[in-house]
DNA sequence: CAGGCGTGGGA
DNA sequence: TTCCCAAGCCT
């Protein structure tokens, strides 16, 4: 179309040059067929390739087709999933599974706009599924792809603009070499991740480094533009250990939303200055039918998300009445008492699965419980100074609560 | 459409 | 320690 189409395919036979010499050989790179590219993109996203190698072989291992996903419970495929973080991906490639099986007979669409339809599948997955697994032209835009584009074009705007992106494609899709689409969709993307990285871009090593546009103007580290995100907002809680015998009291948090899906201890949102003791033993009374004895600090813990930073005071308390039916609790909330290898074969996030790790090593140790966060004494974790840096509480007695009355 | 949605690693 | 993310999607 535009005079971009000659020096473009230039770009993309240097490019396809360099890739045959620095292609890494990454696991969902030894077999291209399109269910192994479906789950390396979409566990890919947002989260870091050597974080995703291992887990993708693990994933393949338990999952090899996508038949053997469809047929997984959805508990399967989040514990599965545990610990690699945006858990409605999981849930999402599970209902996909379920619906390439019913509705396509097991056979991917071989088509971006068929592709997108797809849970958990949006424009970038729906194209480069398209490309890389079956070769057809269409321009994937993921982050690296944006930067890579922003910097050889110097586009200043904000790249994660829907205009901005599409204008990015229309320029990819202009060098895709005719037969070639899924190699330059690959080659591109590496390139973002192994030369053109968000700091210090090896611009010396890099093919295009004669026809980029920021590198001429010496604002290739300064490209793309991005929005600062805003700090994580803080939250405080308390979480109830109950222990009955060898179980703890564990609940699946809703499907929806943070965390969907997980199990967790009890725990319910505090103000930051309180121990947050009494309305933890009324939560466990009112949601769960739960009696308890008495409490007493067990850890502190703080857990940082995207947009949420927990402060965690953890109880450990001994079961007295109450949750013997260990069912679904009046309000939805499924509840379990969970032994020691319940808890390794259920979903948590990282901020539970610590308390749950911490909670089976004193228990199966036999030591008592110890008031312990990741920093050393002194300095954050002290239990009448909880959460750090938040002000007052100072010098507050460790909880103690007794329930019966 | 702006904001919700995880985690681990590097500077 | 704090900040910035890393192969986005959904509502």
């Amino acid at each position: 179309m535009e005079d971009e189409t000659v020096p473009g395919q230039e770009l993309a036979r240097r490019l396809l040059e360099w890739f045959a010499a620095h292609r890494r050989p990454l696991p969902w790179r030894v077999h291209r067929d399109p269910y192994r590219v479906w789950v390396s993109e979409v566990m890919l996203q947002q989260t870091r390739a050597e974080t995703v190698s291992r887990r993708f072989v693990q994933f393949l291992e338990m999952f090899p087709t996508v038949q053997s996903l469809a047929a997984a419970d959805e508990a399967q495929v989040l514990k599965a999933w545990e610990g690699l973080g945006y858990y409605s991906r999981a849930r999402h490639l599970h209902a996909a599974a379920r619906e390439i099986v019913t509705r396509y007979g097991g056979r991917f669409p071989d088509n971006p706009d068929e592709l997108a339809q797809l849970p958990g599948i949006g424009r970038y997955t729906a194209a480069a599924v398209a490309s890389i697994a079956f070769n057809r032209p269409c321009p994937a835009v993921d982050g690296n792809v944006a930067r890579v584009m922003a910097r050889l074009l110097a586009i200043s705007g904000d790249v994660t603009e829907p205009a901005v992106r599409r204008r990015i494609e229309r320029h990819v899709e202009a060098m895709i070499p005719p037969g070639k689409a899924g190699l330059f969709t690959e080659a591109l993307m590496e390139l973002g991740a192994l030369v053109c990285t968000p700091r210090n871009p090896g611009c010396s090593r890099c093919p295009w480094q004669a026809d980029c546009e920021a590198f001429r103007r010496g604002q290739a580290a300064q490209l793309p533009n991005r929005p600062a995100r805003p700090r994580p907002r803080p939250v405080c809680g308390a979480v109830a250990v109950v222990c009955r015998g060898e179980s703890v009291l564990v609940a699946r948090r809703p499907q929806r939303g943070l965390l969907g899906g997980l199990w967790e201890f009890p725990w319910t949102e505090t103000a930051p200055e309180e121990d947050g003791g009494r309305a933890l033993v009324q939560h466990l009374r009112d949601r769960f039918g739960v009696e308890v004895r008495e409490g007493r600090l067990m850890m502190t813990l703080s857990h940082t998300f995207t947009h949420l930073k927990w402060h965690l005071r953890v109880y450990e308390y001994d079961w007295f009445a109450g949750g013997e039916a260990s069912e679904k609790v009046e309000g939805g909330t499924e509840a379990v008492w969970a032994a020691p290898r319940d808890l390794a074969a259920l979903a948590f996030g990282r901020a539970h699965r610590r308390i749950a790790s911490a909670w089976l090593k004193r228990t199966a140790s036999g030591l008592p419980a110890d008031v312990q966060d990741e920093a050393p004494e002194g300095t954050r974790g002290r239990p009448g100074d909880w959460p750090p840096k938040g002000g007052g509480g100072a010098g507050r007695p460790p909880f103690r609560q007794d329930v019966l009355s």
